[in-house]
DNA sequence: TCGAATATCTATCACATGATAGGATTCTTG
DNA sequence: CAAGAATCCTATCATGTGATAGATATTCGA
């Protein structure tokens, strides 16, 4: 009995979602509702965050989530698919671009350039709005502590970019595709970037900073860009200047 | 009314854990509880625990657990307590020796050879044990999300280690101590070494691993060790906005 | 061995939390 | 404008969880 309740609401919520009813109104709640999400899930983890704290954040009440959601998970799984939305419209362009490049077997230092492009859009997109933040909270919480969304954050988000990430990495170093070292630095490159976004807390500490802004992650990614010089070059002090 | 029993708790745990009662089948009991709770609170949150599972895994009943350790929170201390302790046990004599070289103004290639001898170090003990798994999940966890014992592990455990690896990467480059360019490697260093132990189910998957073992860490310390020869033959600090 | 300190258990509480029932209100459309 | 669909609320439930009360068993020193 208790199934068809749950089937009910699921389905009040998938006509909601999916199919447009023609009522702004629950559109425009349902929004707010999300973003109340995103914040408070960015900040803690899906049990530290309750639906009572959400709900009062949406100002709506406790109910109004269910009617649109279905569940607590169901409104997570809403969040991660949102986030995955936005990750791909401001990384889209830059990673078919790199794509194209790679299929049409491009040289080592074309591949370099294109890394560096990939990444600073990675970069961009993580200081480009202050819900960014929230955001790349979410991912790596959910990514390092699988969750309910980790299936969608992982197949759409963290394994197309590694494997771009790792298959340009794999050209500069002249290896094929499925090169486990190219993969191995793919990660390491992608960790050392996210360690300050995600790991905010100790990282800030450890900076002096307030914030990862603008200026911060300047200076992260020109380490970074450093750090993708001295690919492929085997032990040997590799000096570029530019 | 609540606040005295509480005393009495405490007080109580105070008594057991650092005055020594003289009972030798407490002491095997409160241990028994602690490693149960570092395998828990390795595998989960702090809230996605119940101070249920962990007392069926030390196989007492739930009261003991306010027996020893006052309340959930005190459990949880403890065990950021014993995991200070171990990792201390296991690299205060590499990172005494770095220290010593560095207060002793050694040259570059000396302070990169301890540098990796440090990093190895932290290598060797993240995959030492099959517990030492758990502990890096819960050093990680309590890192990226503060809780009761982000204070514990950042000053003993997380601070430490970051400094003097900025300071040995400071040598390297010629620069001062507190260079915030070696900073931000030192940290970008640690993330990508901790990528594969912290962020395990990522990692893996990308990997196509089944176990972070010695053979898998020995590639990652490979590639860590290429990164650490890189450092300091590129020190123009590039900042741009993009 | 006896008594006190220590150790451990059963039973229960108080409360936060996710979820549901069912009704009131608002909006769209014929 | 009405009828029905969609939206949103108040009140309530069921349950899991951390914690406590209070009694019982065990251990050790004199």
């Amino acid at each position: 009995m208790a199934s068809k309740t749950v089937a009910v609401a699921r389905k009040a919520s998938k006509a909601r979602s999916v199919a447009h009813g023609g009522y702004p109104k629950g559109d425009e709640t349902r929004e707010r509702i999300l973003n109340a999400a995103l914040k408070s899930f960015g900040r803690a983890s899906f049990l530290a965050v309750t639906t009572r704290q959400i709900a009062e954040a949406a100002k709506v009440s406790l109910p109004t989530l269910q009617y649109y959601f279905g569940n607590k998970e169901g409104l997570y799984r809403a969040c991660a698919e949102a986030i995955v939305e936005r990750y791909r419209r401001h990384t889209s362009a830059v990673a078919a671009e790199a794509r194209k490049e790679l299929s049409e077997s491009c040289d080592s230092a074309t591949a370099r350039t294109y890394l560096k492009r990939v990444i600073g859009a990675l970069a961009r997109f993580l200081v480009g709005s202050r819900e960014a933040d929230h955001w790349a909270q979410f991912v790596a919480r959910e990514l390092r502590d699988p969750g309910p969304a980790f299936e969608i954050l992982y197949s759409r988000l963290w394994r197309p970019g590694v494997e771009l990430t790792a298959g340009l990495i794999a050209r500069i170093r002249g290896s094929n595709e499925s090169d486990p070292a190219a993969r191995l630095q793919a990660l390491m490159l992608i960790s050392s970037l996210l360690a300050f976004q995600s790991g905010r807390s100790v990282s800030l500490r450890a900076m002096n900073w307030s914030t990862v802004g603008p200026e911060e992650l300047a200076m992260v990614l020109s380490a970074i860009d450093a750090q993708i010089d001295g690919i492929g070059s085997n032990q040997v002090f590799h000096v570029r200047m530019r």
